[in-house]
DNA sequence: TTATTATAGGTCAAAGAAAGTCAAAGTCAA
DNA sequence: TTGACTTTGACTTTCTTTGACCTATAATAA
């Protein structure tokens, strides 16, 4: 296991007490015996906007970084997403965003799987600028109908 | 025996223990005493769709590439399909074969609008040729996934 | 109050760790 | 002896880890 991804649901855990999740740097990097900027990479990397995560950070002295989750209703966080992806998506960006949508319920695990393959580098074999905009394509597309009913 | 033959024969004992097999292609390669790529070429002539195989991999620190038998058991019409489905498709095409799906119970009506959604010509905006073709690997990689669990 | 120091977190690029691509060269059976 | 299949390797792309250096804030000393 990857140490990107223990820190990633490490953090996510701890949503599970609290939708607001505030943390230390330096101390988490240290419980992780890892350099503190793998926290910075893996925050920006899965914990961003289009993911539906809002962070905010302070530094200097009593300083912290707190993630907060946006937190509505299904359709409203699947509009939230949709609105956010932008025209281009990466796969491990699809990944991502998949297993919060089931952490959450939000989807079935026929339709994560579905929407994980239709969206895959492997299937979508294309360069690389019109896969990720293709993927992004697909991927609103599927999530609006999956939104309805 | 060629060396591409004993990789297919050591990749298809693993899936005696689990249907899921995960690789490392370097260290595969490395067993075997060749070039990487050369699992790259067994994978890709062995592991095809049309044999039944779905596969996915990841890049970089931690990556792998996995390997997924499908069960025919239960889909011999759903591989005679994918088998069949060339390696290029129009939108029509695919509309027929959904219609088919559906009257046959093959598909539920979810999933259909999801594959429909995922190879229509509206999201996938390119060019005829690549477009037929994208379109292909979508509907027989989806294919694959579905019926599962 | 102001200057200094300690305590956070931020940035960015290089190095590392995988896998992918593609075409040239080799093999072999029809 | 040609055409399909296989082997090889140089080059590319993607993702992660690491560390040196930077910036912001709080606490404290002057």
């Amino acid at each position: 296991m990857r140490m990107s991804d223990l820190i990633e649901e490490f953090i996510k855990d701890l949503f599970d007490e609290n939708e607001l999740v505030e943390i230390q740097r330096n101390d988490l990097a240290e419980q992780f015996h890892c350099v503190p900027s793998q926290i910075n990479y893996v925050i920006s990397t899965r914990f961003k906007p289009s993911q539906g995560y809002y962070v905010e950070s302070r530094r200097g002295g009593g300083g912290s970084i707190k993630i907060k989750k946006i937190n509505t209703t299904k359709s409203d966080y699947i509009m939230h997403i949709i609105n956010n992806i932008g025209n281009s998506i990466t796969s491990n960006e699809v990944d991502i965003l998949l297993s919060d949508f089931l952490s959450y319920d939000f989807v079935t695990k026929k339709e994560a799987k579905l929407l994980k393959v239709a969206t895959s580098d492997n299937v979508l074999r294309l360069g690389k600028d019109i896969k990720d905009e293709i993927r992004a394509r697909i991927l609103k597309n599927m999530l609006l109908n999956i939104e309805e009913d």
